[in-house]
DNA sequence: AATTAGGAATTTT
DNA sequence: AAAATTCCTAATT
């Protein structure tokens, strides 16, 4: 549950049809350090350090040191109501039940509010749940993505481009930088240590 | 031929 | 005012 509601904070999944378009690469995998996976085999040091890791990286309210004993399995199995007992500040997801099951309502960057970011866009894309912690990728097709991003910008002349010249404006900043082995199409997003 | 890197002007929010 | 877009030149793969 907790976990559903960190990726519903954090982005949306990938509908599995665009699944290829952008594939987190195998290299240079920094943090966070081995972790089984799947969640459920977590232990309590496993759960500490991806919240530590992912508060951290997505800049989410600091809740982690609530969870310090508790395993993933446990994590998993949490509902709601535990999660906001043990986090009273993190109240942001909101839940519907329809029919025994709970749907959550999008709070990604798609309807909450402000312009959506480009980092936003492509972090989205990444952040299926296996795909914890992966931050170096590689845009396998170039059009496609650059499709998708001018479909959710509303900006049809968008273009492959326009949207590594984006990408670019944000070396300055410190969000997204080229890996130490630069190839063609892999960037990463760059995380604070 | 496609991608990368930035400068610079402009537009969008 | 910040973030993206648009357009462009030059260099690299």
């Amino acid at each position: 549950m907790i976990m559903r509601w960190l990726v519903s904070v954090v982005g949306t999944r990938l509908e599995a049809s665009d699944r290829p378009t952008i594939q987190v690469s195998g290299i240079g995998e920094s943090s966070p350090p081995a972790i089984p996976s799947d969640p459920i085999e977590w232990n309590s040091a496993n759960v500490q350090k991806w919240l530590l890791w992912t508060e951290h990286l997505y800049r989410l309210p600091h809740a982690g040191r609530a969870f310090q004993e508790l395993s993933g399995k446990d994590l998993c199995a949490m509902s709601e109501e535990h999660f906001r007992q043990r986090s009273p500040q993190c109240s942001i997801g909101d839940v519907k039940t329809t029919g025994g099951e709970e749907l959550w309502s999008e709070a990604d960057s798609s309807c909450s509010g402000q312009p959506i970011h480009l980092w936003q866009f492509l972090r989205e894309l990444l952040l299926k749940p296996h795909n914890y912690g992966r931050c170096i990728f590689k845009i396998e097709d170039s059009a496609h993505v650059a499709r998708l991003w001018g479909l959710r910008k509303n900006r049809p002349a968008m273009n492959y481009d326009k949207l590594s010249r984006s990408i670019r404006q944000y070396y300055k900043k410190g969000i997204i930088r080229k890996p130490d082995v630069s190839q063609r199409l892999v960037y990463q997003f760059v995380h604070p240590v």
